[in-house]
RNA sequence: GCAGCCUUAGCUCAGUUGGUUAGAGCGCUAGAUUGUGGAUCUAGAGGUCCUCCGUUCAAUCCGGAGAGGCUGUACCA
């Protein structure tokens, strides 16, 4: 270093202040919005619970190798978790969904374990991808899966809870919808157009095309074609490849997104047709179709849960049912735009997760439902009603050696059953108001010489004042108001806050 | 991951043809107006001008690289 630092080093050396943010794709949440959180979760778990599903927490870091990857054409293997090495050498990764876990959860205890296994769980979990305006690196998900039940009970319970789960919240029936397909109509169909599933390339193909038909949503039928065919260029100009299918096996593909969802037989015939004879493609109907009976059995109309040959539902491991569900009503954000949330959760049927670790198959089925999106839905939809807290009253301090007393006097009115606290900090009466203020108080207590004097308190109701001072313009005035607030025996203080609370 | 645009105070943004001490509004803190949230007045705090490297006597400004943000797209277990 030279004897005169540079201005930049200078500089440099003057401070080294950390700057204050949360990192990126990561948020704090408070106030409103978490007990917003706290209250769909409780009432989701409620559900869960009522359709005797039991509770696990399991930690949110599992070893890599645990974890897995399940995309088989992933070329960027490993992107997407947070991981870091133990000090014992071994790679730790953040869960990045919640049945990950449950099948090591259930491989790791599979003896002691009732079978079939029903159990709840919700957490946050982690994905280490580029976030997006409501779309966050980590984020709360609540699940619920049957592991060991091999029938279409199990399955078609799910969808019903799910259903069940968005009217719990507050959702009128139309608002949502839930969509269920099956993978193996899927693989029905892909050999049904003359794609041999031995052939080396058939997995790539085939990934191609299931993403290509879960667009359909989104994007339409002209753009999903495309992705059959050629590929696409989006507005971006960015261009995407596409299958390489013939005409004849994209106008096959298409048939099958286009069915109409409306009438579940009607769509069970429909994809028929186009699966033909392909076992699996059969055993995948029969499948669906004793779903839809339970449905029609147990009265879930075709308005809650409906057939839709385009749900595709991730790629990773379902092998047979997979539903997601949708959330089909529109609503304006607070800008003005108009906003349409899609899909707010899913699930399917995954008979080879546990196999992984035991070598024997576990059949297993299950749904995921992403509580922050639904938030965000439930809150424009003015369907957000967690309960409030209680009124908060604070207490002010206007001597300082009277603390102790008005410490007591705070715990009494706790003891009442009051929402009650002292002004812990030392400011002067100005701040201590606009400290209850910010706080959302309704009630300021105040205690001051003329009232201890005289064995009295002021309550102050700040809603009340708020709305009075309103109309006021001039100062003097505003002084010589009132300022909504009424003087009572000290002895009387929490019978009358109960009275002015009810 | 790819493409385009962007980055100066907590927020919204000025500004410097490269030159001593970088500004406004709002917000925040405190004081005044008898001991009371609004209004008014006064004062104050708050800045690595995104980061690093380079060019220069001198860089917030010019050049290069990188990071972060926004939008679209891809991926989404």
């Amino acid at each position: 270093m030279s004897e005169q630092p540079s201005r930049r080093q200078a500089k440099k050396q003057k401070k080294f202040k950390p700057k204050a943010r949360t990192p990126r794709g990561l948020r704090d949440m408070a106030g409103d919005e978490l007990r917003l959180q706290n209250h769909m979760i409780a009432t989701i778990a409620q559900v869960y619970e009522s359709y005797g599903f039991g509770e696990l927490d399991t930690s949110a870091f599992e070893y890599a190798d645990a974890l897995g990857k399940f995309l088989p054409d992933d070329d960027r293997p490993n992107e997407g978790v947070f991981s870091l090495e133990d000090d014992d050498g071994q790679w730790m990764s953040l869960r990045y969904d919640l049945t990950a876990p449950l099948a090591r959860y259930v491989a790791e205890h599979y003896d002691r374990l009732p079978k079939p296994l029903r159990r709840f769980q919700f957490g946050p979990v982690w994905r280490n991808e580029k976030p997006g305006p409501g779309r966050y690196r980590q984020f709360m998900q609540i699940d619920a899966d049957t592991v060991g039940a091999a029938n279409q009970a199990a399955d078609a319970e799910i969808c019903m809870m799910a259903a069940d789960c968005m009217e719990a919240l507050g959702l009128e029936r139309g608002d949502y919808v839930v969509r269920i397909n099956n993978r193996k109509i899927m693989d029905g169909l892909l050999i049904a157009i003359g794609l041999d599933p031995e052939a080396e390339e058939y997995e790539t193909t085939r990934l191609t095309i299931l993403r290509a038909m879960d667009k359909f949503d989104r994007l339409g039928l002209d753009a999903v074609k495309a992705l059959l065919g050629e590929g696409r260029k989006d507005e971006s100009g960015d261009f995407t490849k596409g299958a390489h299918l013939t005409p004849a096996q994209i106008d096959k593909v298409a048939q099958m997104v286009s069915i109409e969802a409306n009438d579940r037989s009607h769509a069970l015939d429909a994809m028929a047709e186009l699966v033909g004879g392909t076992e699996i493609g059969q055993q995948g109907l029969a499948e669906l179709r004793d779903m839809a009976e339970l449905f029609t059995t147990l009265g879930y109309g075709e308005d809650r849960l409906a057939i839709d040959p385009s749900i595709v539902r991730g790629l990773g491991y379902y092998t047979g049912p997979v539903y997601e569900i949708e959330l089909t009503f529109e609503a304006r954000d607070e800008t003005g735009e108009l906003a349409r949330f899609g899909s707010v959760g899913g699930g399917g049927r995954y008979d080879d997760l546990v196999k992984r670790f035991k070598g024997i198959e576990i059949p297993a089925t299950g749904i995921s439902i992403g509580v922050s999106r639904l938030a965000a839905a439930l809150t424009l939809l003015g369907k957000a009603g967690a309960a409030e807290p209680a009124d908060l009253i604070v207490v002010t301090v206007m001597d300082k050696e009277t603390r102790p007393e008005l410490m007591a006097l705070v715990r009494d009115l706790r003891q009442q059953g009051l929402r009650a606290e002292l002004y812990m900090g030392d400011s002067a009466m100005k701040a201590q108001l606009r400290y209850a203020d910010a706080r959302g108080a309704r009630f300021v207590v105040i205690e001051g010489e003329d009232e201890r004097a005289a064995g009295e308190v002021t309550i102050k109701d700040l809603q009340l004042g708020k709305e009075k001072s309103a109309e006021i313009n001039d100062n003097a005035e505003w002084r010589a108001s009132e300022h909504a607030q009424q003087q009572v025996p000290k002895g009387d203080l929490a019978s009358k806050l109960i009275e002015l609370t009810s």
